[in-house]
RNA sequence: GGUGCCGUAGCCAAGUGGUAAGGCAGUGGUUUGCAAAACCAUUAUCCGGCGGUUCGAAUCCGCCCGGCACCUCCA
């Protein structure tokens, strides 16, 4: 099955053949860095690291660029509230940012273009538009003229003469048709500014993106990206004024994905009561709750938030991990070490039914993804995987005292081992259990362990001597430190932070 | 008023013409000294409602009800 791609231009879903195989360009829009991330930002970034990182997987070389759009009146008005300048809050608002998308493991993104720093390639534009009579000055403003371009409107499919009769557009004296947008602003005394033949002034809030979309991947590129709520105004206004420019076809594919919700309504800064922050949030979950939970349904579906979904995201995902410090009992390897994919192919199964299961739950999995990256299908067919490797296990003594080491099951444990390994690579296609969870017994330093040592060797010289009172006793009382032990048959215990 | 999206078990969710994946929660069982983990079984005669098309529809069409988003800044 080849892989299918939902357009918003179309309507629906096309084969997804690159301008340039095997390269693909991505560009997807970034924030505007004017206060702290919350958890909406990162559904973009969340999805489309996971779209890298199948196309990458799939063969493809991809280059994803992430604007950081630095400049716009939202910085201006809160800058003067903190009494600071745009240029400092803009980098206070950046670092949060890059800390969260470390956090969920979006890696990667390949350039991340400051709008101020490509003021010269947004005059550049702006000079041409209005030279050819695309766009008009007014006033120390710059405007599109959204009159001068015929197809306007057919990405977010609306008629420009419609847009009037809501009359929830800024009107303004300055602008032919209430539909213009703002290619350059003007400034005010005190406001930053730039010069241009214009006047002193700033870009507008949709020119940055063409101009550094077209720095990085040139006029015509394959995949843009962003939440639905850009698709009218920003990515209308982008498209047209990007191909008013060059008069080349801008994007292929545009990939829009669902907002998220808190009890029924959008995050948004300007509701101040849905707004939960990554940096809060960070310190109570997992980043790969954060991250499942996105994965967790279609990309274009809304997802509505709340922290007992993160906490059911959670007791799901520890089925995973428990599979994993399986596989490091039974293999003496650790299963975050497993190397990752670069490029699939099938493996060998070698005509063994088990390992014929493990490459159909392998194939129905890429079959979701090539399916519009259908993550929530792939990651249910991941809780498939690990229940036949779990059902695997434990038909086969791989675990325990060696006993004398038959070949069937030095076997069979290899062939378990090449299972896993198959789930390290589906779960590197997510992006999720890159590495073991920083409250896992691991992250203990030694000491910890040491003391835990020393407690569960007590512990085990209670149950030989079938002094089950205190052996229990010291179990509850260390599950109430959140201290989960486990008795392994063969006497072994193991312990973990829960 | 215009443009889109959605409504599947207690909750989340996949499935877009062939007879309901998966997760959480629950119940019974295997295993265990008891737990934990794991496994097995079980939980929607039915997919918001009413009509229609079809041999056959959660899936297509029409109408209705309910919810959301965009048309103003938003990922």
């Amino acid at each position: 099955m080849s892989l299918r791609v939902y357009n918003t231009l179309t309507q629906s879903k096309e084969e997804f053949v690159p301008l340039q195989a095997p390269h693909v360009g991505m560009y997807v829009c970034g924030p505007t860095v004017y206060s702290d991330s919350h958890i909406g930002h990162m559904v973009g970034p969340v999805i489309f690291d996971t779209v890298k990182r199948y196309l990458t997987f799939e063969g493809y070389q991809v280059t994803w660029v992430v604007n950081i759009t630095d400049v716009d009146d939202k910085l201006i008005i809160q800058a003067a509230k903190n009494g600071t300048s745009i240029k400092v809050l803009a980098e206070a608002v950046t670092a949060d940012y890059l800390r969260c998308l470390e956090a969920l493991n979006v890696t990667g993104i390949d350039h991340m273009p400051r709008a101020t720093e490509y003021i010269n390639e947004i005059l550049e534009i702006t000079e041409n538009l209005v030279e050819r009579g695309l766009a008009y000055p007014s006033s120390g403003d710059v405007y599109f003229d959204v009159s001068s371009d015929a197809d306007y409107g057919k990405l977010s499919h609306r008629d420009p003469e419609e847009l009037q009769v809501g009359a929830r557009i800024e009107p303004s004296a300055l602008k032919k048709h209430p539909g213009d947008f703002a290619l350059w602003k003007g400034s005010k005394p005190g406001e930053p500014a730039w010069e241009s033949k214009f006047g002193p002034g700033r870009p507008g809030w949709h020119i940055e993106c063409s101009a550094m979309s077209m720095r990085f991947l040139g006029p015509s590129f394959d995949i843009h990206g962003g939440g639905l709520d850009l698709v009218f105004p920003h990515h209308e206004n982008e498209l047209a004024q990007s191909e008013s420019y060059h008069e080349k076809p801008f994007v292929k594919y545009w990939m829009h994905n669902g907002l998220l919700t808190k009890n029924g309504r959008k995050i948004s800064k300007s509701d101040p009561d849905t707004v939960v922050l990554m940096k809060d949030l960070l310190v109570k979950f997992e980043p790969d709750i954060i991250r499942g939970l996105i994965l967790s349904s279609h990309y274009r579906s809304p997802i509505d938030f709340g922290n007992s979904r993160l906490d059911e995201i959670g007791r799901g995902l520890k089925a995973f991990r428990n599979l994993f410090e399986r596989f490091d009992r039974v293999s003496g390897l650790s299963f975050y070490s497993l190397a990752a994919p670069t490029r699939h192919g099938d493996f060998g199964t070698d005509g063994t039914p088990f390992l014929e299961q493990v490459a159909e739950h392998r194939r129905t999995f890429l079959d979701a993804m090539n399916d519009d990256f259908n993550t929530g299908a792939a990651l249910a067919e991941l809780y498939e995987l690990v229940r036949t490797l779990n059902r695997f296990a434990d038909q086969h003594p791989l675990e325990g005292p060696a006993t004398g080491q038959f070949v069937p099951e030095t076997l069979a444990k290899d062939q378990w081992i090449l299972g896993v390994t198959v789930l390290r690579e589906l779960t590197l296609i997510l992006g999720l259990f890159e590495a073991p969870p920083a409250s896992s017994s691991q992250s203990d330093d030694a000491f910890v362990g040491q003391l835990m040592e020393l407690l569960l060797h007590l512990r085990a010289e209670l149950r030989k001597a079938k002094n089950f009172g205190l052996s229990d006793e010291i179990r509850d009382r260390l599950t109430a430190l959140n201290v989960v032990l486990e008795d392994r048959s063969g006497g072994q215990t193991n312990w973990k932070r829960g």
